[in-house]
DNA sequence: TTGCTCCTCACGTCACGTGAGGTGGC
DNA sequence: TTGCTCCTCACGTCACGTGAGGTGGC
């Protein structure tokens, strides 16, 4: 009968001396004999049970869990129990490096759109990146409640200019003033803006951001932290309102 | 300006009051101002920078990369980089993971066949799950040499039966000999077998496996091992031959 | 004064890797 | 005797978590 030292099984079974005197000290592969100098000497069924215990590894279970399994006296019923666990906790660690995945691919995309980068862009990204989903569903409640209005727009203008029916028009401009009123102060209860100077959200008063210049994405606004005028970027606001400064 | 203290920056970013205090220790979040009393105090700009490191952690980057990055004077020019390192090494990490969860559901699959299993059977199945891509190549081997000898063998009968051509077949009995012969010397260096028994992985002289009872997986042989006889598992052998006993 | 929060050690987690300083075995 | 391998401490890695014992601030 052969016997191993701790170099020849290390190499047979593709590990390093350290991991096999780490699986002696943790209890999992004690050495069937030692040499009078002290030396580890390992057995085959030593050499088989590495093995094992490599191959275990290699699906991913911990030291305690092989070691649960080797000593077990009836292994049938637990290994399919660890099994399952393992493939529960995979395929949720899978899941988490694609969500990681997913978010890294969106920084260097939205990287790519800043112009002068500084450390305070990465927040300002994250920030419209995770308030994105909120801020696409925030503009279709707003395209869904323009809808009535712009309707009754249309309708009585091509009345009038079809059937000379003048009074719809003017009923769509009595409607229009307190519509736009309450729907502006919803809209910018709703929304935030990030400041490009110093990265602040804010949300400016109703009336300022109604009359303020704009693009589809963009607002120029007057940031209450730093004083800077210009064009903010337009974010869903966090439902968390901080108010008391 | 409000001052937070560690416990108000960590609730107000989603992390305790330790992460916050060992993100101080690790020097990428210290206070902008302590107490009297020795508290950590963080302003305004501290909570957008807990908020930055946060997002950066939830990309997977390292607490060093993200001291990195924060320290950099030019950001810029390392954040591309960070980013592309941590896609290469996210989709490693999920490939290594889907390998795992290939080999967990194979030896779920392969238990099933397993009638009284012991922790042998684990080993068992590896060699079978590593080893099985060799065997299936050695099978369309075997299958791709065999297939001139059946060509002849049937062409011969066919000729003999319509033509009265009898002489091919004499060719082909004559040639069989010692193509069988050497065919199957080939054949069992190639293959080996595990004792049910001991799970010892042998490999049996051309002979005994020539002459042995089989199925299309297992063939009924000795185990030099334990001496046992029974139907063994044909499994693909390994290219290291161990020899030397 | 009572709770609550915060402070700093110091150790634990996980599976080893990495020296250091010493020794067995050919 | 010279290399090579092996031995055992003991500490490092990673990002915190978990007490312990003490204290600030309302």
């Amino acid at each position: 009968m052969s016997k191993y030292t701790t170099g020849e099984i290390a190499k047979l079974c593709g590990v390093t001396v350290r991991t096999v005197q780490y699986y002696d000290s943790r209890g999992i592969l004690v050495p069937s004999e030692l040499s009078e100098g002290g030396r580890r000497l390992y057995s085959e069924d030593d050499v088989k049970r590495l093995k094992i215990i490599c191959f275990l590894r290699e699906l991913g279970l911990s030291i305690d869990q092989v070691k649960q399994l080797l000593s077990e006296e009836n292994p049938g019923s637990v290994i399919s129990l660890l099994l399952d666990q393992q493939e529960v906790s995979l395929k949720k660690e899978i899941g988490e490096r694609e969500e990681m995945l997913k978010k890294v691919s969106e920084l260097k995309a939205g990287l790519k759109s800043v112009s002068k980068f500084s450390v305070e862009s990465i927040g300002d990204i994250a920030y419209f990146m995770t308030n994105r989903k909120k801020l696409r569903n925030l503009r279709i409640l707003i395209v869904l409640i323009s809808l009535p209005l712009g309707i009754l727009q249309w309708s009585s203008i091509i009345l009038w200019i079809t059937r000379g029916i003048w009074w719809l028009f003017l009923v769509w401009v009595i409607a229009v003033v307190p519509y736009v009123f309450y729907f502006s102060r919803w809209y910018f209860k709703k929304m935030a803006y990030i400041c490009p100077q110093c990265h602040a959200v804010f949300q400016p008063s109703a009336r300022e951001g109604f009359w303020a210049n704009h693009t589809p994405a963009t607002r120029k606004l007057t940031c209450p932290s730093c004083g800077h005028r210009g064009f903010c970027v337009e974010v869903a606001a966090e439902t968390e309102v901080k108010g008391n400064a």
